[in-house]
Parts: structure tokens; C-alpha cells; sequence
DNA sequence: CCTGGGTTTCCTGCTT
DNA sequence: CAAGCAGGAAACCCAG
């Protein structure tokens, strides 16, 4: 594997070139001129053998203030330009526009975004479309923004830019529903009302251009009306759940290859195969450093009650999402 | 300050 | 015997 953090990364580069590095940190610095940067870091790179695509540094500085827990320790997708993003940065930008506007896993086809950064920014509005339906705008937007400025506003991954229409007219269900459904809230400070994946397959999205985006008087603002502080986000007090984190590395099995492994991917079986690392990691990433997989359990254990796990008798280290996990599926119709 | 959600910690008993 | 499971109880943290 050529898992290169984010903090090696940097390391590396200062022994290659100081200056490179310093170049990228300037903030007067254009997205453009920091890929050419980045393109000449490159020719300069270590070894032949190694991919570049993984030694990128922060391409703005912007972005480390940036709660994104999508990706968690790596060297992240918003950390560098599209362009040099990987499949797996592809990927991770792809779960975080999920994530972040409430969107259903079903709606983007994975699939159809295997490829590379580079390939990625190549792709047309058209193309876009072709591979993710609606949602293919959203990408496109998204990806423009991301390209040509590189910022991490709080809202600009978000629903200002996108209108979602229903079929959903009785508020009660729909209130009904979300309270219901408040497991999925990612934490990532999303600004959309919580979707069912059935509500929300049935949905149309529109898209307007974010900078020609009047402030207070458009439909999408009475639409959605939930600035990052303005919305009332659900109880997620410390960023990502826990069943949410066990999913992305499954999810991610790359990212930290051994950890977890599904048994049955359809019916959401999966094991544990190094369970203390898990809990380091999961430890880690709430700064506790005494947590164990006894006590990771036991949290697991009471995500049964709330179905959000099933129960798999006799097998140890195994379990089972349940019918409040979300966005574990392949294909989730 | 209060409340509730989501853990975290500790524990006992049981099973593999 | 170790490791894991089950679940009660209480504490803790944090956002609303």
C-alpha cells in the first residue's frame, strides 16, 4: 500500500523542497498556480515508483479548519486539488457531499466514479448528469467550486446551492420520519433537512449557481433555510458516531486494510478482525487514549435497542447493521 | 442550569 | 483460562 498521511506527506516534502512547501502555503497563492506548484513538486519527486497522487500537501491552508471527518486520518481529498485526488479521494469527496446533504448513498452510483481526480475534473456537466442523474449536477457544481477556489466555507458543500422537492406533503409523516431517522445526522454540520433515501429517490434537485445566489431572497432560502448556525442539527455531540465510523472503514477497507471486514456485504454482516486497533482508532479519534474494544462494545452492544445493529448469535466479533444504519449499502433502494 | 443523546467506564455473570 | 458477549448502572461530555 502507498498510504502516505497527511503529516508524512509534509514531512516529506519539507526534505524534498522547503520551498515547494512554503510556495503552497502562501495564500495569495491561485488554486491554479498552486497546482503548478504541485505539477513541478511532482517532476522533482522521489522516486519514480512513487504515486504522486499520494504526496499531495495541503494545496490551502483554508481547509484545516474544516471539520470534515468523512476520511478520517489520511491524507484527506479537501486537503489537495481535485485533480490529484485518487479513487479513493473521489470517493471520499463523493460520501461527504452524502453526508453532507443528507443525501442517500443510492443516489450517487459509486461505480460510475471510478476513476481518478484527474478524470474526474475532465468530466462535463453533461457527463455528470449521465453518470449520477440529478445529482450529477450537485457533483459538477461542486467540483467547480472545489477547482477554481478551493475554499472550505461552511455551507459550500451544502444545500444553498440546491433546491430538494418532495413528494413527501404530509408534514406529519415528515416529522414523523425525522424523528424517526435523526441517527444519520453525520455531524458535519449539515444544512438539509434529513431525507429518506425513498423520500429522497423520488426527489428533484435544481441547482442555481452559488455565487449568483441572492443572500435572502430566493426560494431556495425559504426552502432551506438553515445556515450552518441557524440549523438545528441533531444531538451528535462529538462528530461522526461510532456505527457511522465502524462503516467507513468498512467502507473504505484501503484506508485501513485488516480492520474490519464485511462477511455478508448484502445483508451487512461484518467482522472485526483486529478489534483493539479499532478501538485505538476509534480511541484516537476521540482522544481517548484508554479506549478498548471491551468498551467499544458495549457501545455497539446498545445500538441493538435503537436497531441500529442486529444482533449475529454465536459468532464472535461479528455483527450486523440494523434497519437505522444507513449508508452501508451498496445499492440502497 | 437543565435535559437528553451518545457514549464511556465499570461491573457481574455467562459463553465460546 | 482468555477473550468475548450481554446488559445494568452510573458517570461523563456536549449541544440545545
Amino acid at each position: 500500500m502507498h498510504e502516505i498521511h497527511s503529516a508524512n506527506i509534509a514531512s516529506l516534502l519539507l526534505q524534498v523542497c522547503d520551498t515547494t512547501v512554503c510556495c503552497l502555503r502562501d495564500p495569495t497563492l491561485t488554486p491554479v498556480v498552486r497546482i503548478m506548484i504541485l505539477e513541478g513538486a511532482g517532476r522533482m519527486s522521489i522516486n519514480s515508483s512513487s504515486n504522486l497522487l499520494h504526496q499531495q500537501p495541503s494545496w490551502t491552508d483554508g481547509y484545516s479548519t474544516c471539520n470534515v471527518s468523512s476520511s478520517f486520518y489520511g491524507t484527506q481529498w479537501h486537503e489537495i486539488h481535485p485533480q490529484y485526488w485518487t479513487k479513493f479521494q473521489v470517493w471520499e469527496w463523493l460520501q461527504h457531499l452524502l453526508d453532507t446533504n443528507q443525501l442517500d448513498a443510492n443516489c450517487i452510483p459509486f461505480q460510475e466514479f471510478d476513476i481518478n481526480g484527474e478524470h474526474l475534473c475532465s468530466m462535463s456537466l453533461q457527463e455528470f448528469t449521465q453518470a449520477a442523474g440529478t445529482a450529477g449536477q450537485l457533483l459538477y457544481s461542486n467540483l467547480q467550486h472545489l477547482k477554481w477556489n478551493g475554499q472550505c466555507g461552511s455551507d459550500m458543500y451544502q444545500s444553498h446551492n440546491v433546491i430538494v422537492k418532495t413528494e413527501q406533503t404530509d408534514p406529519s409523516l415528515m416529522v414523523s420520519w425525522k424523528e424517526d431517522n435523526y441517527l444519520y445526522d453525520s455531524g458535519y454540520g449539515s444544512t438539509v433537512e434529513l431525507l429518506d433515501s425513498k423520500t429522497f429517490c423520488r426527489a428533484q434537485i435544481s441547482m442555481t449557481t452559488p455565487s449568483h445566489q441572492p443572500p435572502d431572497s430566493s426560494d431556495v432560502k425559504k426552502t432551506q433555510d438553515h445556515t450552518p448556525k441557524s440549523h438545528t442539527k441533531k444531538h451528535n455531540p462529538r462528530g461522526t458516531h461510532l456505527w457511522e465510523f465502524i462503516r467507513d472503514i468498512l467502507l473504505n477497507p484501503e484506508k485501513y486494510p485488516g480492520l474490519i471486514k464485511w462477511e455478508d456485504r448484502s445483508e451487512g454482516v461484518f467482522r472485526f478482525l483486529k478489534s483493539e486497533a479499532v478501538a485505538q482508532l476509534w480511541g484516537k479519534k476521540k482522544n481517548n487514549s484508554s479506549m478498548t474494544y471491551e468498551k467499544l462494545s458495549r457501545a455497539m452492544r446498545y445500538y441493538y435497542k435503537r436497531e441500529i445493529l442486529e444482533r449475529v448469535d454465536g459468532r464472535r466479533l461479528v455483527y450486523k447493521f440494523g434497519k437505522n444504519a444507513r449508508g452501508w449499502r451498496e445499492n440502497e433502494n
